[in-house]
DNA sequence: ACTATGACAGTTG
DNA sequence: GCAACTGCCATAG
């Protein structure tokens, strides 16, 4: 485990419950500006039981940026949480944001 | 070494 | 608000 996935990983578990933040804005709070695809790549290669709350990260429209199925699971978990989520997997940053502590 | 690809992002018209 | 373009960086073939 490399230094850039322990500082992505925490980071990724500190956004409470009920807020999203987005790829870009994760690997710059970890401190690894730039990096938004790598975040991607790493929360892809998650296994199916981790405790990482990986739903809370979207991109910077603020939509979901997995398809099908996948998406659907997304949607659902963060529904969970009491995020709105619309028919497209749109979410209102403005509202839902964490802007990190 | 080179090219293509991806859970991305910022700028511009 | 949207589409086109450009910049970005690790991985895979």
């Amino acid at each position: 485990m490399d230094d850039f996935t322990a500082q992505i990983y925490s980071q990724v578990h500190q956004i409470p419950q009920g807020k999203v933040s987005t790829y870009g804005d994760i690997a710059k709070f970890a401190g690894f500006p730039g990096y938004a695809r790598q975040v991607g790549k790493l929360l892809g290669k998650l296994p199916e039981g981790s405790s990482l709350p990986w739903h809370r990260v979207i991109n910077a429209k603020g939509e979901i940026s997995l398809t099908g199925n996948d998406l659907e699971r997304q949607r659902s978990k963060l529904i969970a949480e009491g995020i709105e989520v619309s028919d497209v997997g749109r979410i209102r940053l403005g509202r839902y944001r964490w802007d990190g502590l």
